[in-house]
DNA sequence: TAAAAAATGAGACAGACATTCCATTTCAGA
DNA sequence: TCTGAAATGGAATGTCTGTCTCATTTTTTA
């Protein structure tokens, strides 16, 4: 028997592939089952597990033993654990790794930090969306002539990914950048029958404000994309989404405002096929 | 006893919350333990559950069937179903809604799938990131004077990100944009003491792979962020991540690029400051 | 091919499990 | 303060659990 008891999955994983080969049929018939439905050796009971596999109880407990675990219950710790910690409420997580970034634990703690932000930002906004907002939203900028997309500064990523999609799914659409200093022009030329996707986090960019101040006081409908019903923005808008991103080491994630960006982006594309389908018909 | 049980954790959750006022002291007290400690609930015994929340275990059988469940059992599924769902090989999920947005199941799909490919891009990364690559980019990113920061098309946003988080941090960095048309002109200023930040997925932009071999063999030392060893961009790098993001409805999630660019970006952040306290010492 | 060793199947068994029941306590309303 | 109902604690119960043992089969070795 082994002294090496893989505790945690990744190592169990690693092990079972090692020893596929030399694993009595059964055994490896068993292996196979742990790494194909790991979930049901989590939560399943041995006589339920060795059904499903189609083999013994014993010979569960025996694949459990030669792995080097006392029985089929310390190999389940580990099948559990697993589930824990990939959940494992990401606040909490979050809250251990910026702990750890701020003692100076390394550059992985600070990889580690941002990808917990991302998870914990995408695990809230699947919580919370509206769904009748995301469907006004879309209908409004499905309806739109020119979509123009208004963001700066920590937004600014999002508007020109957004601006990128639309491009390619070959819908109108202006980015509003200030790099040319036009921005007031550009704004100028937007009617009612457009329409504006505009992003703003707190500290919101004052440029940002007063350009859609300025674009609803001519009309023209706008989706935004903000963090509180406190935002400015927020009393701007038609429809506005309140995404609330986790931060790590100063600086917010964007996966929750990516993934709502890209779903209004492809699901305007999507109407505009299907109501021109319509229209032909 | 109600008619509407709830099936899943949300509707659950949203139960237990909506009559936390109106439930017997004993019944409260686990309630709000199991909002506190759903993993607990998944995996514990009703018996240990019970101890842990201070209650008897009938106690909490009487909190699920005053839920409508007929015992503590098929409560638990529900815990687990939790656990089961979020973490369900995201692979698997995301085939899932993939064939259902194909089907035309709306834009909650749409969006679900958006973050569903996010999420399986940030635990792919968090697998298979390299930790001396991580170590060696940012020690040569932190010895730049200038990093010039290159991507276009669908990195760009990434590139954006980047610049704006290295402006925030004090960072002297340039992007290389296309809007100005003077790409080489910029391009032909970095000497070796620079670095570079170039990020290309397939299809690369050739002015992408152009712009980094023109500025590799002006000897700039290029960190790549791509999709595969046989990337152009891999050749021309000191150091390089394979970086594979899920993908959705035609378009690639951004997710585990960004994580990775913001703990390049922070990286270099943390580690000039160490090294300049170093030198004050 | 024969003998030894390993693997397997199937049932037995003790302990732990969820659940139920009932006596006792707490609370609400008059 | 009294009374009935609701809530609670704690033990009893029957089922199901993981594990063990042992007879049988399969594989390996000489």
């Amino acid at each position: 028997m082994d002294e090496r008891v893989p505790r945690d999955f990744e190592t169990l994983r690693a092990t079972i592939l090692d020893r596929r080969e030399t694993l009595p049929k059964r055994i490896a018939q068993i292996a196979a089952y742990a790494l194909d439905n790991p979930d049901d050796i989590a939560f399943g009971t041995a006589a339920s597990i060795a059904a499903s596999a189609g083999v013994q109880p014993s010979t569960l407990i025996r694949f459990a033993q030669q792995l080097g675990f006392d029985g089929f219950t310390s190999l389940q710790q580990v099948f559990r654990e697993r589930l824990r910690e990939r959940n494992s409420s990401y606040d909490e997580r979050l809250q251990a790794l910026r702990a750890k970034a701020d003692a100076g634990a390394g550059h992985r703690a600070i990889f580690d930090g941002f990808v917990a932000a991302a998870s914990t930002s995408l695990n809230d906004i699947s919580r919370t969306l509206d769904e009748a907002h995301l469907e006004d939203a879309i209908s409004l900028l499905a309806k739109a002539e020119t979509i123009y997309v208004l963001a700066k500064r920590r937004s600014y990523p999002v508007a020109s990914y957004i601006a990128y999609a639309l491009g390619k799914l070959k819908i109108r659409n202006q980015l509003i950048e200030s790099a040319a200093g036009l921005n007031a022009e550009m704004v100028a030329f937007a009617t009612p029958a457009d329409a504006v996707i505009a992003i703003s986090f707190s500290p919101y960019a004052p440029a940002t404000i007063e350009e859609a101040r300025t674009i609803a006081e001519q009309g023209v409908p706008i989706v935004a994309i903000t963090d509180s019903s406190f935002s400015p923005l927020a009393q701007f808008a038609k429809v506005w989404f309140e995404v609330a991103e986790a931060d790590f080491a100063g600086f917010r994630s964007l996966s929750a405002t990516m993934a709502l960006a890209m779903a209004l982006t492809v699901g305007v594309g999507e109407k505009r096929r299907s109501t021109s389908r319509k229209r032909k018909a």
